[in-house]
DNA sequence: TTTACATATACCAATTATAGTCCAAATGAT
DNA sequence: ATCATTTGGACTATAATTGGTATATGTAAA
C-alpha cells in the first residue's frame, strides 16, 4: 500500500494527522498526565522527523480536540484527564452531593461504632464533642470540631477501609466551594441544635443502642441537608 | 562525563517544574519527613544544577500546595503527613471490613439509583447483569462482572463522589489477599444465586422500589458475608 | 496544470531561567 | 549580650527557550 516512507514506525499514519494520532495516544494512555507540558514543538518535529509546521497542524487538532492547551512562549499542556483526582472529585461534588453521600455511610458507621467501639473510644468521642459544645459562638471553630467528630465515629468503627473513606470525606468536606457558606447556616441556635443531636448520638451510643444511633444520625444528616437547602 | 545530562536523571520534566516534582515525590515518599528541613535554596539549586530564582519558584508552588511551610532566616520545611496510601488501605483491610463497607453505602446508593437514573443507564445495568449471568461457569469472569455490575449502580446514582469512592472500594476488591479464595466460595450454585438476587434488584429497580431495592442489595450483601465466613 | 500539504528558514513576542546583589530574620558560637 | 554566618525574601538585567507568524520552496495526488 504505502512505503513512501521509512520513519513511519513512530506512528501508524503519515502527515500531522499520524502526529495527531501518536501523541494523542500517548496522552489518553496517560504517557503524558495531566498538566505535564509536552516537549517543545522543535524537539517534536526532531522526534518524529517532521518539519515543525507539520508538528504544529497537529498540536493546532489537539488543541481543537481539547487534548492540549498551549501557552505562548511557555510550552503545550495536556488538558486531558484520564482518572481524576481527589481534588477534581472535589470541585466537582456539589454540597447536596457531599451531603448524600455522607448520609449513605455515617448511619451504618454508628452502627458499627456501637458493636465495636471500647470505652477509651467513647470517650474520645465525648471530649470531641464537649469541644464543640465550647465552640457554638465561632461558626469556623465549630466546623472543624464537628469535623473532628464526625472523623472520631469513623475511628471508632475500627474498619480501617471505612476511616480512609471518611478523610477523603473529610478533605473534601473542608475544601469545597461553600465554605463561605457556612456563616449563613451555622447561627447559633443551629449549633445548639447539632450540638444536642450529637449528644442524643452519644447517648445512644452509650446505651449500645444501634438502632437508635443509626436512626439519630439519619435524622441528623438530613436535618443538615434541608439547612443547605433552604436558605440556598 | 556530561553534567549537562548528568541531573536530568532526578527528574522527568525540565524547569521549575521539575524541580517542584522531584521534591513534592521525595516529600510523599517520606525521603524528607514531617518537619524535617530541606536544603536551603543555594544548596538545591547546585543539586539539581539550576539558578536559585528556579528553585525558589518550585519551592513557592510546593508552598502553595501546602506540602511545605518555608521560614524567613531559617529553612524550608515539611508541611505533608504522609497519610497512608491506597495501598496499605488495602493491604491492612480484612475482606469481612471491605463487605462491611460496602454493605454501609451500597443499599444507599440504590436508593439513589431509584431517583436518579434514567433509562439510558438502566439498559446499562441490564447488559451488565446479563454479562455476569453468561459467566456462571468462571468464577474470575463471574467476579469481574459482578464488579463491574456494582460499579455501573455507582454510576447510575450521578453522585461523583460515591462514585469515587466505589472505584476505590473496587481498587481494593481486586487488590485483596483473598482472591485466591474466590474458587472455593463461588460455586457455580452460589453464581447463581447471586445473579438471582442481581435480577430482583434491577426489576426493583425497574419499579422504582427504593426500599424494596435496598433491601435486596442489603440482604445481597449479608449472603455474601455469610458465604465469606461460612467456609473460612 | 492545479491543489493540498510538507519542508525549511527566519524573525517576533511571551515566558522562563540565569546570575548576580542586597536585605532582614533566625541561628549558633563566643 | 554580641557578632558572624546562614537562611529565605526581593529585585535586576540578561540570556535562553517557547509558541506564533510569515514566506519561499518542494512534492505528490487530483
Amino acid at each position: 500500500m504505502n512505503s513512501q516512507n521509512n520513519n513511519t514506525h513512530l506512528r501508524a499514519t503519515s502527515g500531522a494527522a499520524g502526529i495527531f494520532n501518536g501523541l494523542r495516544e500517548r496522552i489518553v494512555n496517560g504517557d503524558y498526565n495531566f498538566n505535564e507540558r509536552l516537549p517543545s514543538e522543535r524537539d517534536l518535529a526532531l522526534k518524529f522527523a517532521v518539519a515543525r509546521g507539520t508538528v504544529r497542524a497537529a498540536l493546532e487538532q489537539l488543541e481543537q480536540a481539547g487534548l492540549v492547551v498551549r501557552k505562548f512562549g511557555s510550552g503545550t499542556f495536556v488538558s486531558y484527564n484520564t482518572n481524576p483526582t481527589q481534588e477534581d472529585i472535589a470541585e466537582e461534588t456539589s454540597p447536596l452531593e457531599l451531603i448524600e453521600t455522607r448520609l449513605a455511610i455515617e448511619p451504618h458507621i454508628v452502627k458499627l461504632v456501637v458493636s465495636n467501639a471500647n470505652n477509651r473510644e467513647i470517650r474520645k468521642l465525648k471530649e470531641s464533642l464537649e469541644k464543640a459544645m465550647l465552640s457554638r459562638r465561632n461558626p469556623n471553630d465549630f466546623s472543624k470540631a464537628d469535623e473532628e467528630f464526625h472523623l472520631t465515629l469513623a475511628h471508632c468503627s475500627q474498619n480501617p477501609l471505612l476511616i480512609w473513606i471518611y478523610q477523603r470525606i473529610n478533605d473534601i468536606r473542608s475544601h469545597t466551594q461553600w465554605s463561605h457558606r457556612k456563616n449563613n447556616i451555622l447561627t447559633s441556635n443551629k449549633i445548639d441544635l447539632y450540638n444536642k443531636q450529637h449528644e442524643a448520638l452519644l447517648d445512644a451510643i452509650k446505651r449500645r443502642d444501634a438502632e437508635g444511633a443509626s436512626n439519630i444520625m439519619t435524622a441528623h444528616l438530613i436535618q443538615a441537608k434541608k439547612d443547605l437547602l433552604g436558605p440556598g
